[in-house]
DNA sequence: CATGAATGAGCCTTCATTCAT
DNA sequence: TATGAATGAAGGCTCATTCAT
């Protein structure tokens, strides 16, 4: 959840108990997923949410609907991530650095992503998640631009890049403790964020991946 | 398969045409892990192998069985590539940098890696997967032993974070071409690689990760 | 809804409202019944009455009960067409004859029926039920008789027969579109008359079914 | 099963203990649908064929396409129940009342017939389903047309008609025992024969039902 | 009272594994 | 030994019924 308002979630708005259950669910479902895949079953995630599977059905008519829900809300985290680091730090490259900080500290864990074949799947056949997945693109968009104008973030990088990045640094990776995946996460995000910098050592082959080579174009129907 | 000589897998000595099947069984097992995850059907594997199921489970009495294979010969492969760019490169960093590039560009989709959860359990419950691990962890460490005395790797790192970094350059992510798959994993080694060179604009956070921190250690019998 | 006294449906007098409620219930019950057979979902039944599944329930505690009620309902239409019949024609064959069309095309759809295998336990087991099904049986039973002494209907005909029959008659048969359901109800009627008038070409094996063989005996209490 | 040769049902030809598993499970679901109608349990239709619910499912891969192959065999076994008829019989009025009276006797309680919603689902949708259709239409219409002929049935009847009245009497009606079922069925038959004669006392109303009226044309493909 | 949310039992279907051919 | 059939446990989903609002 995150924190948006009622009616952006299950519709047209929900008694209070119902809305408490969707939202239940939906963090069940987020951790489920991160933990044993989109194949979790979905028993366990109505144990976890405290629920029966019938409310869970009731909410969600099939995997796919939660899927696409959590996908969704994943997106919006991201974007709501992105805007909270523009607002808080002074320059364009510290805003970057710590938007993809914060993905990683918060989202450790998180396996429905961009760029997963499934997410590919839902983002292009559902709206919601095409809007969704648009406003994600934007927003990072927006950091990548303004830093590589500011001259810290190498040239040769685009937003497709960054994305690629950050979508490889969420993956969930399978620590021995606490501690060993804590450190392995921020020493990996920093290790990235040099490699980003201007005064690159090398240069990138090909040429900078865009934000429309990652993302369906967002039709207006459909 | 690597290559490896007979003894190096099925155990005792395999008639050609057996060995044969094993080889096509492992093949499909690790294209299957790949593409449909650890949970891949046992009957798709058998079929894309065209051998029957009975077939597949007198070579690898269970799924688990299966996996742990799979895992063994991809730490091999790993090892093969590492010593491979020892021998063809003529510094420590560019074997280093060759050994990454050469693992992404090659596994690019092979799913059971080091530091997934499951892979974790096989590698601790199986003593024949720990050599597997502990002669791939033994050959990173050399590979960045020799790039940081060398000077180019950047002194704060250390094994451990080479293997955290490598696992997430392996993980699958899908992409709508070949040609921006491609592109997204050339370009995401080399940010990383510059991210590992020395002169680092950020210090790393904590401390270097070892190569004991992420593997069991290897234990005389288990 | 057949028009009866408020008496013979819901217990003591219900308010307005709520007599209105059951009568929307009941008939959205037999629509969907005749249309889905006896395991239509509750839900739908309620849905199409405009009444939340709780109102339903409240009206008829459970699925049986809602079955009891229709099938009810049901022989009540029968007895009241057969009077109709009585009333309006000339003779006792046109009078049965204009019963066995009206049946036909006005409950054309209509699932539940005397010797349905479910309507059997209903009525087994409900007071209510044997009593109208006994009111059914005793007004075809008279049309019958009525048609048999005037010489019209074969005299090696009785009750039972033309209970089978109408129950065959009454049967929900799908057809491709509307003309042909009714061509198809009507031409089948009318085969059947010609079947059941004297002068009949060939004698009917066995011996005449009487109302008792297919009803169960009215026993005074249950 | 129709004693139809191997190849006319399981595809290429089966194993024989996978062949005899198929025509049990065939016999078993068609005499579940008759009792408990489409929807019945499929683990009980497979123990009632001695047999696992997953060799069921190996054999007819869902629902539907068991309720097809039982449909298919139901209109095979009506088709040679045909041309017995016209083989063992002198007239062919003869052979259409033995026709009609083997169909009902041999199968009274069969539930998936010509005409009910579900069959003409399966029809519409399955060339298979509808090839065997077709051979029964084509097997009723010639005798419907030599009995009409002949003169001894009613002219204004067509085989559509007859397809009609067989479905009626073909429906599956609960009696409280065998010998009241055997008797209303048979006399049942009986007035319906009577009433197909010539001489009829009431022309039939609206026109004859082709046998076209009743069946989808089969298309070559699908 | 009316409503619709929550619950859980039940049936459908898939697939890992065993076993007869 | 290779094959593919048979088995049954496990998980998905629906819906009858109960209960809080």
């Amino acid at each position: 959840m995150t924190g948006s308002p009622d009616w952006s979630n299950g519709g047209p708005t929900l008694r209070a108990d119902a809305r408490r259950n969707r939202d239940r669910i939906l963090n069940a479902a987020k951790e489920m997923f991160a933990e044993r895949g989109p194949d979790a079953p979905m028993e366990e995630i109505a144990r976890r949410a405290s629920v029966g599977v019938g409310t869970l059905y009731r909410r969600f008519p099939d995997r796919e609907a939660l899927l696409r829900a959590v996908t969704v809300d994943n997106f919006n985290a991201i974007v709501a991530d992105g805007r909270a680091a523009v607002a808080g730090e002074s320059s364009a490259w510290l805003a970057l650095s710590r938007f993809l900080r914060h993905c990683v500290n918060a989202r450790m864990g998180v396996q429905l992503l961009p760029n997963s074949e499934r997410t590919s799947a839902i983002i292009r056949e559902d709206q919601h998640a095409r809007e969704a997945q648009h406003a994600m693109t934007k927003t990072i968009e927006s950091l990548v631009n303004a830093a590589r104008d500011e001259g810290v973030l190498r040239q040769d990088v685009d937003t497709g890049d960054v994305v690629v990045l950050l979508s490889l640094l969420l993956r969930p990776v399978h620590h021995d403790g606490p501690e060993i995946a804590e450190l392995a996460a921020t020493r990996s995000v920093t290790v990235v964020l040099d490699g980003l910098r201007a005064q690159p050592a090398t240069p990138l082959p090909g040429r900078p991946l865009t934000a429309g080579d990652l993302t369906a174009p967002l039709t207006p129907e459909s």
